[in-house]
RNA sequence: UCCGGGGUAGCUCAAUUGGCAGAGCAGCGGGCUGUUAACCCGUGUGUCGUGGGUUCGAGUCCCACCCCCGGAGCCA
């Protein structure tokens, strides 16, 4: 078949020429004139192209007058210049071929608004809304901007393993991987699993980073970057968590942590710039619909820095905010949400980068400072909070073995992790970017559940 | 996991002190119209989340559980 994506015809002004298309029905009208209007979408663009279907079709009783939004047809016909309001260009059928009704009984989706709650009882068919489909454009594009990013900048995609045997690799609960039968595993002779019968010979998970693998191949390709899902087994029920969700993990060497924050900013920024230039009329939508500062708050995290501060300083501002927080804003204790919110939208309202933070409340392989901090950083959005975790890492032997130690951990298991610092050490740092987060960020959209394909959550995993 | 709010027609919701379970939308039938989430008339729809209990009588009150949503924590 000779066809078109719609989002083509849109632009086309050769009226009078053939085209064809396909996709789904969204809303048909019909005239007295004998004849009907098909609002056709195929995902390739927002909005759908109208479809006139002249009463002179051969099927236009047995098929056309059937059609109701879902259906799924081609149609061929002539170019024309709408004489009607509300779009530029139409289609006048000369043949519509349906492949497959949508029984309007029981199809979920009707022209009415249905609820993005109810949308994920049925996330096989979302993606016909204007919602979920302008998201998954969105969600398209980001990623590959910040696949032209990195390569713009001779960062070298990277493949972690997802598979991990390390049961230390970061705080939270890992999902475990295993072959053995759950009814009735091996045990050794003290009755615990025998897990040297296992697939792996050991105990296996699904990884939360691919952070450490990273470092040891930026410690030897100078700058990488993986693009891959992560796992959390915890049990968290926010519109901020997922149990599977994809993160970007840059990681260069020689990079000191204001050379990661300027990384950070100029990808928040690029990414963001060829969203507006791409996704012009999704976003129109999301700004429309959903949230009405989207595209304002975009705007200004392409035109504006970004506010850079230390923990230090951030503690002083939340402590001089007459906000009635509910957690303490003492140094030492961490950032909760609502100081982030507040640092992101009141005080600041851009990107807030914070450094420096306390090294009790951070991971052990942040680069200390002579200060007792670590030389971390957390990027914080209006709206979403923390959507960029990072730091320099601690290149020194001897101190990051002493950071293994004070944190509790078996050095054993980093043996490998502590090789990159035997041999060869150089400074490096990097983070962790959280996708869904950003696509939540970059529509408006209030819950990462949404922005998602088939998210996995806890007690949800049907599709 | 903790706190709070919910679960009633396909969808979104209502139902007074416990007293015949309703409306809008969608669908279907008809009318009207180069229409734009079209409009007008007519029309059907129920495991009231599940299981117990109180009562002459429970959507409504009590108990337990399940699920969903929001907030918190954990974090990206």
């Amino acid at each position: 078949m000779d066809r078109q994506l719609i989002k083509h015809v849109f632009g086309r002004t050769d009226f009078g020429s053939a085209v064809t298309v396909a996709g789904w029905v969204r809303t048909r009208r019909d005239s007295k004139g004998g004849f009907s209007f098909i609002d056709l979408n195929d995902g390739s663009s927002f909005s759908s192209i109208q479809v006139i279907a002249p009463g002179e079709l051969a099927n236009y009783q047995s098929d056309v007058l059937r059609l109701t939004i879902g259906s799924s047809i081609a149609v061929t016909g002539e170019l024309v210049e709408s004489p009607g309001e509300g779009q530029a260009v139409e289609i006048r059928a000369a043949e519509i071929t349906v492949y497959g009704f949508a029984d309007p009984e029981t199809y979920p989706l009707q022209k009415k608004r249905t609820s993005l709650e109810r949308l994920r009882e049925i996330a096989h068919l979302r993606p016909r809304t204007n919602t979920i489909g302008a998201v998954a454009r969105v969600r398209n594009a980001l990623a590959f901007a910040t696949h032209r990013f990195y390569q713009e900048r001779d960062f070298l995609y990277l493949h972690t393993p997802m598979i991990t045997t390390s049961d230390a690799e970061g705080s939270g609960e890992m999902f475990q991987v295993t072959t053995l039968d759950p009814a009735s595993p091996p045990r050794d002779l003290d009755g615990n699993v025998d897990y040297t019968q296992d697939f792996f010979g050991r105990q296996a998970f699904l990884t939360v980073s691919g952070q450490l693998e990273a470092e040891a191949y930026a410690l030897a390709l100078d700058r990488v970057y993986t693009f891959g899902p992560t796992f959390r087994a915890e049990n968290s029920n926010t519109r901020r968590h997922l149990a599977e969700f994809w993160m970007i993990e840059p990681e260069a060497a020689f990079f000191d942590l204001d050379d990661n924050a300027r990384l950070a900013e100029d990808y928040l920024k690029y990414m963001v710039r060829y969203l507006l230039e791409t996704c012009e009329e999704d976003i129109a939508f999301f700004d429309k619909w959903i949230d009405d500062s989207v595209l304002a708050t975009l705007t200004a995290v392409v035109d504006r820095p970004f506010e850079r501060i230390t923990y230090g300083e951030a503690i002083d501002i939340l402590g001089k905010a007459d906000a009635g927080f509910e957690f303490p804003t003492t140094w030492g204790s961490d950032l909760q949400s609502e100081h982030e919110v507040y640092l992101a939208e009141q005080a600041f309202d851009r990107p807030v980068i914070v450094t420096d933070y306390p090294s009790d409340i951070k991971a052990f392989y942040m680069r200390r400072n002579d200060d007792g901090t670590v030389a971390a950083m957390d990027v914080l959005v209006p709206r979403v909070g923390e959507l960029i975790g990072g730091s320099q890492r601690e290149e020194r032997l001897d101190v990051l073995a002493a950071s293994i130690d004070r944190h509790g951990l078996d050095a054993d298991l980093y043996w490998w992790y502590l090789d990159l610092r035997r041999f060869g050490t150089a400074p490096h740092s990097g983070f962790g970017l959280g996708f869904a987060r950003m696509v939540a960020f970059a529509t408006g959209m209030q819950n990462v559940r949404d922005v998602v394909p088939f998210p996995r959550t806890p007690r949800n995993a049907e599709f």
